[in-house]
DNA sequence: GGTGTGATCGTA
DNA sequence: ACGATCACACCA
């Protein structure tokens, strides 16, 4: 019994900006596990430096490069992984990187995969600590979002007509760009904000 | 409240 | 070597 209406393949067939926007508030449901997104960072092709899709087409970020509404999931400094959604054209190798989201159902499953959670706002509030609790990893690296059990919702409320914008976190390259959204005063956006 | 640092390993 | 990070120590 879904609560909401799953997004198609057209919603993710936008620009990685426009998607990341959209995504806000929207519903992530994996089996009993739910959660509103709070945070989006955008990330394009071979123009955006700090993009997975800026180089060439490998293993790892193959799913970039096929086609919109996949997950894109990746591993990374030894001991993390973060779950991305692929946006855009395929081939165009653009995505939207889930930074934060408030639980909605299945924080007695969160709980354990999150024993260093305090509060439940702690559960979902930056994208390695989303996968975490979420159960992802690369196991579900190009799981199609619109076909399979993991999929987006929206049941009903909207993004935010003007989200709070910022550059992205914890890059090197392509510092300026400001393609980092969240939902203004929301308690389950991550800790630390850049400009 | 803030800043600094170690962990840990696949990828390039 | 270096991360699209986290947790914890320490200082204020």
């Amino acid at each position: 019994m879904p609560d909401g209406d799953v997004l198609g393949r057209d919603f993710y067939a936008r620009p990685a900006p426009v998607v990341a926007r959209q995504l806000l508030n929207k519903v992530m449901v994996h089996g009993e596990l739910a959660a509103r997104i709070v945070e989006t960072e955008a990330y394009g092709g071979a123009d955006d430096p700090a993009s997975h899709g800026h180089r060439r087409k490998t293993e790892r970020n193959g799913v970039m490069f096929g086609p919109p509404g996949h997950l894109y999931v990746y591993f990374t400094y030894g001991m993390h992984y973060c779950a991305c959604v692929v946006t855009g054209e395929e081939d165009e190798s653009s995505a939207v990187l889930i930074r934060a989201a408030e639980p909605v159902r299945g924080i007695e499953q969160m709980r354990p995969r999150r024993a260093k959670a305090r509060a439940d706002r702690d559960l979902l509030n930056g994208p390695a600590k989303f996968a975490q609790a979420f159960g992802l990893t690369t196991d579900h690296d190009g799981l199609d979002l619109c076909s399979d059990t993991i999929r987006i919702e929206s049941d009903g409320v909207a993004a935010p007509k003007r989200p709070a914008s910022s550059t992205r976190v914890g890059l090197t390259k392509g510092t300026k760009a400001r393609w980092r959204w969240f939902v203004r005063h929301s308690d389950f956006v991550s800790p630390g904000r850049p400009s």
